[in-house]
DNA sequence: AGAATTATTTACTGATTGGTATGAAAAAGG
DNA sequence: CCTTTTTCATACCAATCAGTAAATAATTCT
C-alpha cells in the first residue's frame, strides 16, 4: 500500500517500440559506422538501456545486420527496383543513379550509402561484418550488370555491348557518389556528375567488347 | 651548471630506424584504417615500444598524420605529377587514373587509397583525423579540375567544356576504384572500368556547360 | 486480490583502449 | 674510473569497450 512513490522516477517501465528503436540505431550506425559506434551510443539512441537491447537484438553484430537490412528496405530497395521497371537498360540506371543521388543527400540523415560507407576498413576480429556489406555491394553490382545483359536481350542496347564493363563503370560510379556526398557534396553536385556519366552511355554501349586474347 | 640547450627538443635521435618504422605503421593503418589499428597493432608492426612510439611520433594521431604525408609522397605523388607533364589534359587524366590503378593493386600492399579509406566514418571525437583526410581528398578533385581548365586554355579541351562537372565525375571514378580495390578487383578489373570512363571523355568535353539560370 | 512471469534498471565483468611513470641499461663526459 | 645523461622496457593508469548477473518494477494469469 505505498501509495506514495516517488515523484522522481528513474526509469519508467514500458515496452519500447522495437521498429523505432531500429531506426535509431540504423541511423547512428550510419553516422559513425560500425566500430565508430559504441554500444553506449547505441542504447543513447535508442532510448533503452543495454540489457534491453541484448534481449531485443541480441548483441552489437546482430543489431548491425538488422540496421543493414533495414536500411536496405528503405534506403537501397526502392532506387535498386527501377531495374525491373524501367523500360531501357538507359533509363533504368540514370534513374537509380538520381533515385541514390537523392536519398544520399537527404536533409536531416547521414550522407552517403550505409553499405558503402559504414564498415569498409577495420580491426581483424569485425572481418564478418565488413564481408556482410560486401556481399551487398557485390549483389548490387550483379544486378546491375544483369539490367544490361536484359537490354542487350530486349534489343535497346547493342549485341555487341560489354555488359559487364558498363556495368562495372556506373557501379564505380555510384560507390564514388557516396563520397563525394560524405565529402559536402550537395544534391546537385552529384547530379552533376550523373549528368557526365550518362554522357558515356552511347560510346560506352557502342563499344565493342574486346575479346580475351588467348 | 646545466648547460643550456634548445628547449625540449622533440627529434631527438634514436636507436631504432624512424623511416622504417614509419612505413610499418602506414602499411598497418592502411590495411586498417585509423580507428581499427590499435597502439598494440602498431607497436608490434614496428617492431618498438610503446613510450618509443611516443617518444618519437608525439601521440597515435600525429603518427596517422605523418603516415598519410609518407603515403602520399610515396603512392600519391607519382601518379598526381603527371597531371603536370602529361601533354594533354585527356592524357593526363588516362595516365593518372591508369597509374592509380596500378597503386591499388599492387601485391603484398592494402588494395585502394590509404586517404580515401582509412577515416571515412568514426567517432565524433576522431573528426580532425577524418577532416585532415577529407582536405586531402578535395586538393586532388581541385587539381584534377585544375588541370582540366588548363587544357581549355591550351586548347586541347573546348573552350564550352564544363570543368568542373568534367573534374567532379573523373574524381568520383577515382574514389570508386578504392573500394573496387578493396572489393577484391584486379588491376585489369580497374583498366576495364577507366576504359569505360575515357570512353566518355569526347561527349564530355563536347557537352557545353549549362550556365546557371538566375 | 495475490502469485507467477516478464521487463527493465543498476551495477558489474574481464578485456582493451590510448597514454605514462618508473626504473634499468647503456652511453657520454669528466 | 664514477657520475650524468639518454634510451628503452616493464608495468601501470583511468577510461572505455562489448557483454551480463542480480535485483527491482510492472504486467499477466489466475
Amino acid at each position: 500500500m505505498k501509495k506514495d512513490r516517488p515523484p522522481v522516477e528513474r526509469g519508467r517501465p514500458r515496452n519500447f517500440d522495437r521498429a523505432l528503436a531500429l531506426r535509431r540505431a540504423m541511423e547512428v550506425f550510419w553516422e559513425r559506422g560500425y566500430e565508430g559506434t559504441s554500444l553506449s551510443d547505441l542504447t543513447e539512441a535508442m532510448g533503452i538501456e543495454r540489457p534491453s537491447l541484448y534481449a531485443a537484438f541480441g548483441c552489437k553484430e546482430a543489431l548491425f545486420r538488422e540496421a543493414v537490412d533495414l536500411y536496405n528496405e528503405i534506403e537501397g530497395v526502392p532506387a535498386q527496383r527501377v531495374l525491373e521497371t524501367a523500360p531501357t537498360a538507359r533509363q533504368a540506371i540514370e534513374t537509380m543513379l538520381r533515385d541514390y543521388a537523392a536519398t544520399y543527400t537527404q536533409a536531416g540523415k547521414p550522407p552517403g550509402c550505409m553499405i558503402v560507407l559504414s564498415a569498409l576498413l577495420g580491426t581483424p576480429q569485425n572481418k564478418d561484418v565488413r564481408d556482410h556489406l560486401a556481399r551487398h555491394r557485390r549483389e548490387s553490382r550483379v544486378a546491375l550488370k544483369a539490367r544490361i545483359a536484359h537490354g542487350m536481350v530486349e534489343g535497346d542496347v547493342p549485341q555487341t555491348a560489354d555488359a559487364e564493363r558498363i556495368g562495372g563503370f556506373y557501379a564505380t560510379l555510384l560507390e564514388g557518389l557516396s563520397i563525394q556526398a560524405r565529402d559536402g557534396a550537395s544534391r546537385l553536385d552529384l547530379e552533376a556528375i550523373i549528368d557526365g556519366a550518362m554522357a558515356a552511355w552511347e560510346p560506352l554501349v557502342a563499344c565493342r567488347k574486346t575479346l580475351p586474347e588467348r
